[in-house]
DNA sequence: CACTATACGGAGCAGCGCTCCGCTTATGCA
DNA sequence: TGCATAAGCGGAGCGCTGCTCCGTATAGTG
């Protein structure tokens, strides 16, 4: 059965190189102009930027919800994959925790509007929902149960609503912001709030 | 000094009949639209349903903040006038401050949208950012410092970020949601971090 | 009743997301 | 190398927004 690797690396009906070279282009154009000006960023600046035409970025990407995920794929994906080395890096589960939903949320402050956009309820997001939820979720959940099992913090309460909650508590906040609020300070006071047990 | 009434109640340059007919048809075309469609709604629409042109409704309110202070500036009012009274009638003065936030909760989830904007960056909606901090923030801070004052809460925190926090919690729910998240319960486990003392 | 300050209406402009289709070009084959 | 053709490209254009501007209508006054 030689087809399994076929099957693994099927040669993805190898696109065309100028293609290639376009959809690249748009996700460094997109990279450079959500930085600046925010995920919400007109769609035709980016493909200016990129240096071609509306109909090749809406048929790279067809929803901007696509080009969000693919520019930021990699930073979603190391966050998932750091929950385990937290939780055997960390002397206690719930410490853990505290310390993943800070990287969280580091990550979502340091990219102006996205958490906003995580938020909307905008058809042409409901893919980043989509996305975000289900690499993020899971991560989130184990070292929630991790927790939970150690009984260190409250078992009422699911991964879902968690990043729910911390997610929201990141929109609008930049990082040079002036104000007083932290988010980072926040969500550590909501999960100073979850060791509070029940019954205790 | 009879002038002082005079003062008070300034027969504010009373206007034309037909200018306080449509203020007030848009006010209540408004107040419907909203509960609908939200407070993004187009100005198209809630002028249309109060039966006037465009150029009325930014005649009387010139951004789109002044129409959704105008709809909600009672309750706002009430919201504020209460905190005293929860004070008074509460046992404790965190169980009261509690027991507010719950309050402000409720009413920005069955206000379609109006935490999302208050959240918003956009100008045109400065003005409404203003009077809500404005209105709530001290009402919030005469709770907020009676808890700290009894020692039942950490004093490193300013009713401004809790408020803060509380609204971004509330942004996007809709008070017929079918998920998990619950805006009441996150806002109550914030506030159940606050109670960890930072000395204990 | 006539006159004027006041208020009204909606056409029109600019900026946005997104689609659609005629044109261009890369690629495989002879 | 040259050609046929599928693959890809570009941007004009539509519909929907927020907001302005000015010619027109009318409420209030003497």
């Amino acid at each position: 059965m030689p087809e399994v690797d076929a099957a693994v690396t099927p040669p993805p009906a190898r696109k065309r190189a100028d293609a290639r070279r376009n959809q690249q282009a748009l996700l460094d154009a997109a990279a450079a102009v959500f930085t600046t000006h925010g995920v919400d960023a007109p769609v035709r600046v980016i493909a200016a930027r990129a240096g071609v035409g509306m109909g090749t970025i809406y048929r790279h990407f067809p929803t901007r919800a696509d080009l969000v995920v693919a520019v930021y794929r990699h930073q979603v994906e190391a966050l998932a994959a750091a929950a385990p080395r937290f939780l055997a890096d960390t002397t206690t589960p719930s410490a853990a925790l505290a310390q993943w939903m800070d990287q969280f949320v580091d990550f979502l402050v340091t990219k102006h509007g996205l958490a906003g956009a995580l938020r909307s309820e905008d058809s042409g997001f409901q893919a980043l929902h989509a996305y975000f939820l289900d690499r993020l979720v899971p991560a989130c959940a184990s070292l929630l149960d991790a927790a939970v099992g150690a009984g260190q913090i409250r078992p009422d309460i699911d991964a879902l609503s968690l990043m729910h909650a911390a997610g929201n508590l990141c929109i609008g906040v930049e990082p040079g912001g002036d104000t007083s609020y932290n988010a980072h300070r926040m969500v550590a006071l909501l999960i100073a709030g979850l060791r509070q047990l029940p019954s205790a």
